[in-house]
DNA sequence: CAATAAACGAGACGGTACGTCCCGTCTTCAG
DNA sequence: CTGAAGACGGGACGTACCGTCTCGTTTATTG
């Protein structure tokens, strides 16, 4: 969002307020998590951040980038990806932090809104597609790399395919199906996608 | 809604008018393929159908319950799901008919926002379990208990778990990433679940 | 209202309910009393009636025509004439009447909703002339008419402007000013409009 | 309405447009005059005034409100009080005045609803006392006053009663009975009131 | 150091949809 | 044909947000 201020000279006038970006996505992320997507209205969190709303216009341009920008802020640090040496390990640890904060938070419930406001603004599935999608599955591509290069996963692995089957099943349950997600369905699923995807030692014998 | 309405003796009064449902729910699918679910006001619906809003609101008690009734209505015409004596033949044509489907339509979008409707109000995740979720999950588990009787399929196969994992990434695709759905991904999906639940010939040997 | 009948051969089918249009008047009475005119709903008449809303229909045209005979039918009873031997006296004692049965009900409140009523709609413009104003200024004109026979008031006495002195100050407090009317009050303006009619028996002397 | 709103320090935020509250008066005023009060609506009045609902609620609680600002606006510059010299000249003028008002304009029509609402709605009761009936009679009992100083009306003139006999019979006609105002009928009406009042030049003789 | 210019809190603005309520009419079945 | 019941088309109500637009005030930078 706000662009990054050509570096000294041509800025005049009053500077942004930097303590008011703050306060706004602090009322965003509190009304999300206390009212839903419902919740967060502009003229609420104009209110609650102590600002005016054309204040909270000039950063986001919208009630759904700005939804947007609060969602990320809380995603980003969520769910780590860790190396632990082995990807088998490395998704089961991953996909079971995911959970853990969908579980916590109304992540779905705010994640659910956010989906359906892409489907109205190519804006936003940008946003999404870049800042959220994207950059998870960047880093699970990694962790199929690394099992690869370490001759934990078959060479011929499809990791697009492969992460869509990691990932396709968890979002479709904490969107759609709202069924469990626990450990054991986690562990499931990576097993259902690594299983095909682990060599085969005996194989070559 | 409508229930089956105890045969004679209860129902009193003027009945209602069966063409102003028909009426009312073709309106409904026509503004949510013209404009979208934000396309589909009360309103709208009440003057295209040419119907009183309380005769509207008689019959589906806010916005979201309508919208669902009607997505029900396309949706579920649109995706048969075939017995050709394979299972893995049968989920292939499936997802490929499922694929068409939200090709050609507004589908992804309207489900969407339906699904984020149904995170903000308990009774319409109810009725989108009932009538869209569990009916699809109770067709696939049939394939898949089809091909274990025919020994086509592993008998410990975890059903919930292959289902998951065949509507999951398509889900997935549809809503959040907005990746490309066409045959390849669809078939490779149930090659990625398939095998790793097809029984093994040659293991035996 | 309910056409004469006329009798015996024509009428057909089930005759009407007598018990219907007391049970119906009845309840607009009360929710007159209860409510005042905008809690004079035909639903709520009807339900509190436990009759159709096409039977109140089919007595009275609508819902100010229902309120008009409610009132009409608790203010004929309201105020007698008395005839006391004195112009001066019966006065005196109508108005007293009158201003105990409106500070007793709803009455100016209900015959404010009904004189508004009235500007919008002729025949019940009509129906309020012939059946209230008529009626009691007759009545007056009676009384003035016995007080003039009887030598108490001047021969030459202008009846109308005289009961439009009477009657005008008492509706336009009931209705416009909401001054209090107490015995005061009636009692002084009967002191106004006769001193002017009153025959001056000093003069001729 | 508008509070004179303490000189500097306390108003914050854009401030009223004053150009809505003329449009809307303006637009409400015409709809009285050309479909009664209950062409009165407040889309009707929005639209009209080119003006948000959110605008007229802002500024009137309600479409009685609304209505009652419009009708005082016009009635306060209906019946100027002159100052001829003679308390029966002044009266007989001023019930001429006031009855060509209600005879060009939907004067009583809309008072009737008022008068109406007024029954239903305290602060709406102070508001036709105050601005309306309590204005005129202040007027009225300066005419008074002067005749009593002047020595044309006797000193124990009781101004209440003798303005409730002027005024009353007007607006019972006007309201109530519906019968012609015409200058007889003013006229009959000041020498009804007067007559009684005056000082007898003959009686000390 | 004054002028300029943008940002600020506040809240009014035009617009649009919501869901409710009541009107007066119509449609069913029962007597 | 009347009765109770209640659905029907229509239309106004008053509320809530949207995203934009003034206000008067504050705060840096520029001249």
């Amino acid at each position: 969002m706000s662009e990054p201020a050509l570096p000294d000279v041509v800025r005049r006038g009053r500077p942004r307020d930097a303590r008011a970006d703050a306060a706004i996505l602090r009322a965003a992320r509190e009304l999300l998590e206390e009212m839903g997507y419902s919740g967060l209205t502009m003229d609420a969190v104009a209110v609650r951040a102590g600002v005016g709303k054309a204040t909270v216009y000039r950063r986001w341009s919208n009630r759904a980038a700005l939804a947007m920008e609060a969602f990320l802020a809380q995603a980003e640090q969520g769910s780590p990806f860790p190396d632990s040496g082995s990807a088998r390990e490395d998704f089961r640890l991953h996909l079971r932090a995911l959970a853990r904060l969908a579980a916590r938070t109304e992540f779905a419930r705010v994640l659910a809104a956010l989906v359906a406001e892409t489907h109205e603004d190519p804006v936003l599935a940008r946003a999404l597609l870049e800042r959220f999608v994207a950059v998870r599955r960047a880093d699970a591509a990694l962790v199929i790399e690394r099992g690869v290069a370490r001759g934990e996963l078959r060479r011929d692995v499809d990791a697009d395919i492969a992460i869509d089957g990691l990932y396709g099943p968890l979002y479709y349950r904490l969107l759609v199906s709202r069924a469990r997600i626990d450990t054991a369905f986690t562990d499931a699923l990576v097993g259902q996608v690594l299983d095909g995807l682990a060599r085969r030692p005996d194989r070559g014998a």
